[in-house]
DNA sequence: TTAACTGCAAACCCTTTGCAGGAAC
DNA sequence: GTTCCTGCAAAGGGTTTGCAGTTAA
């Protein structure tokens, strides 16, 4: 991660609009949580943590990962775990998730037709939409050809995601 | 719930293909659990048949519960709470959600274009989708209309939703 | 100087598990 | 008569909180 990377900014901003402090340990979690580019659990972020500065404990992960909720740069989800994983994307850049069930990792896209179904079903039910949460479970396209490159996803002890269509789609040339 | 429930059917064939019993706590459970046609977690589940049956303990709902997802008559949901709440539709008939964030209210619905959304993403990414979980968390339409009729949901110790397009529709006029 | 922060340990909460007695087949 | 089930109590695991010492402003 470059130094210069805005959400350092403004997560700086963010406590010194709330008048809170920025500590050694807060600049060295969120740098570390912005520079992962992935989406880590509590316990992974620490433990990246820990090689460099041992001294930082997990709960001031925590309590530092809260924080960059309230601001706005970090979004907690379950993603059928047990615990949480933290999404180092802007609130304002809102996106969807594919996550891979078998090699977990986890891609962010985002789709037009997302936006419309949103829409229609705002217009059919009255229902005034906040947030909105889609999440695609399957084989990323590694996996889907049957390369076992990476180890198989070790699942939490809560494996709560929601049912959908069960399909598979008929061809898997990309198009952005 | 009428007594004629084909979940009831289908779970008992459940039980008797794995060679499990089928108890009166297994009985009242499922019966409560279709009969109450919402999602409940298992917390409310066993106040609900506590009321009848207070022999039965929160295990053996939690326990049936399980069984139920085995069955494909049961899934769980994490809607943004710490606690799982489950969904007394079959697995077979995929749908999305919609949370009320004020009253609690959770409808289902299905939309095609979902499917389509599927379809794209799975093109683009060469993403074989298996699951797919779709909620909108919002207002409801009467809470969006101000009424504050149901009182407030209150929330778990653990608000995981992810972000979206913070967006409102322009009318509220119903179309299916 | 003072309000906020940190780490530790302990608490919390939902869920699961071990075990001894009880019920279905 | 087995095998599975139940309830209780206790354990598990991720996350939060209380507290006394520490640090940013």
């Amino acid at each position: 991660m470059r130094d210069g990377d805005p959400r350092l900014r403004r997560f700086a901003d963010f406590l010194a609009r709330a008048g809170l402090k920025a500590t050694r340990q807060r600049a060295q979690i969120v740098r570390a949580f912005f520079g992962a580019g992935q989406h880590l659990s509590a316990e992974a972020l620490y433990r990246q943590i820990y090689a460099q500065a041992p001294d930082i404990g997990l709960v001031t992960v925590y309590r530092t990962l809260k924080l960059l909720q309230e601001a706005g740069l970090a979004t907690a989800h379950q993603f059928g775990e047990s615990y949480a994983r933290f999404d180092p994307s802007p609130a304002d850049r809102p996106h969807s998730h594919l996550i891979c069930t078998r090699c977990g990792k986890i891609q962010e896209f985002r789709d037009r037709g997302l936006r419309h179904l949103q829409q229609k079903v705002a217009r059919g039910y009255g229902f005034a939409v906040g947030q909105c949460k889609l999440e695609l479970y399957g084989l990323c396209r590694e996996c889907a050809r049957g390369g076992a490159l990476r180890p198989a996803l070790q699942h939490g002890r809560r494996q709560a995601h929601g049912s959908c269509q069960e399909r598979r789609p008929r061809d898997s040339t990309p198009q952005g």
